[in-house]
DNA sequence: AATGAATGAGAGTTCATTCAT
DNA sequence: CATGAATGAACTCTCATTCAT
């Protein structure tokens, strides 16, 4: 769906820039009622267009989800390697990524992918279109548990701890939840949650 | 519509049996498919009962759902209240309460809980519906808040780090999404994960 | 779907009514219409209900078509048995049975199921669903090949045509495009050209 | 739409060309999947043009099909003429168009032309475009016509039979329903097939 | 002339909810 | 009380047709 390559043409340009759109609509709707409760057409006039538009670029409802995905996983991903080939310590590695997690780029999103894909309903969609986008996922988890590892082995982590808890304790404190609770309600500013959280989970997965 | 009080007639004994065999069918459903690809007949029929029949309990399908969260939390304030009411420290305290929500009663049901009320499509519901469980809601919160407080305050627990932060590391942690992850995944027994998670908080809150 | 069964209850009976209706209203527009130019609301509107309930007696539209078809496929088979257990010679059962196939009560249905069966869009469907009733219309198509072979035993029709040409021109006789252009272009009664294509297709069978 | 007229131009003859070409896909598709599960686009990207262009040949879907009766009815009604100007007998000639018809050149076609004009969606077309394309019909059915009473005057045909039922019988022999059955699925050669149609038809007219 | 993106009416289908029995 | 037939709004998806480029 996505050609993420090279936009040679003008039409293909318009094309990627209308998909764009369509994406950055969806996600809005999607982040604000869910994926059941957003309709095709919904999404389509908030873009401006017919429903019929957003099938040419994804025929599927489902597409658009898993497309909304890629987009920002591999987007992550990215940032996540750069951050990786840094010459930091594993920890300060960690933290950096933790604050691009919850850095102003990507708060919203990431979001909206840890919601959905936490989602009951959605786990079939992911489940079954494990092709597209199971690699990038797995390659995610498997560089922070190389991360985590290297602390590990560096001293800056607690060697008793198994560290597929660690991953699963990194990713849970990025939950949604968290994030709406301290800075919605708790009116806590994104750097300072990021900040805490960090240091609880910094502290608690520390070496002895 | 939930008549905690007394069943003085048989009659009114039935119909609690039969709003409990409701809420357990409904309960399982839901956690295998969500909100919205879980079915009225598809309870009813799992129960035995007609369609119309739920409606007699649960006059809509929300309904259904904020019943089975009053029914869970409230069982669940009890166990705090009553973990709370010990002679425990604050942490042994706290950690009691990561063991139930973890052990073999809960785990299952307080997963369902947490994905419910993290779905995107279902905070509508609980937003507007705040006057018949916020309550509650807000009586758990403000029950770990104090008792992480009282940790502080017997220097147990890190006094830099905002209570809010705490409380809101501390529910992260339980998501369904580590549960996941590590029980089903990782084949690491639940006991292991509610130890190895609650090492990394309480390590991460512990006063220096 | 269709239980021809005996209906024991009140409710079955009604179901079995409005099913009936259904059947008929549906015959009635897919007749004038065709398939794909029939709306599900249409027919529901004819019949004075609403959309949902037809569903509730097919659960597809095919289901509606195949229903049709099962229904007079079964009721003319039934007649051809009948006919065929008479002590007529072949040739006087073959002329029955074409009588009955003209006859006030089939000439119109037998229409519908021909021009259905005809269809190219609809072959698909028959092709798919053979389970269904491939079995009826096979033991049809049996029953009209052994009373032909029956003839040519007896010395009634020529032996030196296959007897499975003498099946498909039989049938070929009976197309609605024959109906149409004598009975409703050419103003001919019904008994006049059963007994007029009855005439050219007996002489052009019969043994020297 | 389609000019029939010598193509003055070297354009005109390239459009007449492409809409052959197109007429030729539409034949191909419309075959196998009938009308309504024909899509322009299908018939487009088989000749390799785009959806658009099929519209700059014929205005709407209908006319398409129009168009490809128009041309073969044509062209059959012109071999029919051509027949009926030979000198042979009135039952030589009505032997002779029925091989032209079953003949390897328009088996296939005539199958299209004959299952289109007996679908039930399409009547409606048919009759509302009578001024297209009736004419050419109702010349054919005078031919035909005609020529059976050439036979009954030359004392080759019953004369008891009306003439239009043996129009009928005639065409109704042709059907595609025959052909499938006989050749398809009885694995009868295409002569074989035609031969002893003609066989029952010819002697069940046949002058006593 | 040719394209193919855009349109939007319309179809099948589902299911929460109601209510007569 | 319990039932489940009936409802109809809402949704996804398709495709003939149009039209700016």
């Amino acid at each position: 769906m996505t050609q993420t390559a090279t936009p040679r043409t003008l039409k293909e340009k318009q094309r990627q820039e209308r998909e764009a759109l369509i994406l950055q609509a969806a996600e809005e709707v999607l982040m604000e009622k869910g994926y059941h409760e957003t309709s095709i057409d919904e999404i389509a006039s908030l873009v401006g267009i017919a429903k019929g538009t957003v099938y040419l670029h994804f025929a599927r409802k489902e597409d658009l989800v898993i497309a909304l995905f890629e987009r920002d996983l591999e987007k992550f991903l990215q940032l996540v390697e750069t951050t990786i080939a840094t010459g930091l310590t594993a920890r300060a590695k960690m933290e950096a990524i933790m604050d691009v997690l919850y850095g102003s780029f990507f708060s919203k999103r990431f979001q909206l992918l840890y919601s959905l894909s936490n989602s009951v309903d959605l786990r079939r969609i992911f489940v079954e279109k494990k092709g597209c986008m199971r690699e990038t996922w797995e390659r995610l988890f498997a560089r922070i548990t190389s991360l985590l590892e290297e602390g590990k082995a560096a001293g800056e982590f607690d060697t008793t701890i198994p560290t597929s808890v660690m991953v699963s304790a990194f990713f849970s404190l990025l939950s949604p939840k968290s994030y709406d609770r301290l800075m919605v309600e708790g009116q806590m500013p994104q750097e300072e949650v990021a900040k805490q959280l960090g240091r609880i989970y910094f502290k608690g997965i520390a070496a002895v």
